[in-house]
DNA sequence: GTCTATAGACCGATAGAC
DNA sequence: GTCTATCGGTCTATAGAC
């Protein structure tokens, strides 16, 4: 870029905040008491400013939902859409390490998606790339059960619910720059997937 | 009981509703659209009533939370009072066991239970009851660790937390009444729990 | 780019008739 | 045990001054 900043335009007048700032906020909010019991006002509170002076940055408060939903969306289908070599085995590794790598990253975003129930437009069109996203790695699980790497006396669909379930279920514990770095966690989740809690 | 119908007393006049209708409804349509998305008035319309003769029936709306959210912990509490010896193991996979028979059997409430994110006093308390059912089935984990029969490569909280996720996400795709009945669901997790999904 | 003020709708809950 | 009517409060969003 050229002078002043690093990417965004110097900021002139007032401090103010730009849209990605008000967007991580936002999410903050919306993941600690819920999108609908956030009131634009609450929001407006903690950044220090007014609901009008929001509404200067944003159209609607659904508007901040879709753009924080897209964050994490576009994250999860660029785990799919990367690699693509090597045997299924070793890409649904991959896929699985993938998701837990991009869920810890954008974590605010992710558990913001992952709570969306369907209940506007916006939430739906959310709803339908989740679901696209799911059939996605279900082909590959099954895939991986034609050549023999992931046991065949569980359903695919299931089998892909349950270990996708246990990564998503991350969002409810895991929080960076605690014990456990993101490398260790990806780790642990891909070892219990693959291989189960019991010795053998 | 003495005479007329099973438990409750038998209804006079207008049909009308119990109180554990009113609520099954309310569970049904709190999962549906959210807790704090749905209104008084919601239910009533779709009960078929209005907003005061379900005030008849109960004092508040945060009361319906509070009945709900019992019927789950109360559920799950049971599957760890229940049985008691037997090495750790077996233990073990008792209560992964009984935690998806009492999800399936009460699922909307289990649901609505996992949803909850502590926005009340009501939904402090019963994050408080979960805390305690976890830490309790953490014990029994890092017991099973220490007798051999659970990996120590992986932090006993950890994979606690990774499998009861597993087993909590049920909530989220499994209905009653499909293609896979809840004994054959409680082995799959069971299985893909402590053995995971690679073959050996 | 922020502010004050307010429109217009909906919220949970209550009063009181039948 | 249901109804109509309404209270006081909060919601999202907008108008218009500075």
């Amino acid at each position: 870029m050229s002078a002043s900043a690093e990417s965004a335009p110097a900021r002139r007048g007032r401090p103010g905040y730009d849209r990605e700032q008000v967007l991580a906020v936002a999410v903050e909010l919306f993941n600690e008491q819920g999108y609908d019991a956030t009131s634009v006002a609450d929001l407006a509170q903690r950044l220090g400013l007014t609901k009008s002076a929001l509404y200067h940055h944003f159209d609607s408060k659904e508007q901040l939902l879709a753009l924080a939903l897209d964050e994490a969306l576009g994250g999860l289908e660029g785990v799919l859409d990367a690699p693509a070599d090597a045997d299924p085995a070793e890409r649904l590794a991959a896929v699985l390490r993938g998701a837990v790598l991009v869920l810890v990253d954008r974590l605010p975003y992710v558990t913001l998606l992952l709570r969306v129930r369907g209940n506007s437009d916006v939430e739906r069109a959310a709803l339908e790339r989740r679901r696209a996203f799911d059939h996605r790695v279900t082909m590959l699980v099954t895939e991986a059960q034609s050549s023999g790497s992931v046991r065949s006396d569980v359903d695919g669909p299931v089998v892909t619910r349950l270990v996708f379930g246990m990564v998503n279920s991350l969002v409810e514990w895991y929080r960076p720059g605690g014990a456990i770095d993101r490398d260790r966690l990806a780790h642990d989740v891909v070892t219990v997937a693959l291989d189960g809690m019991r010795t053998r």
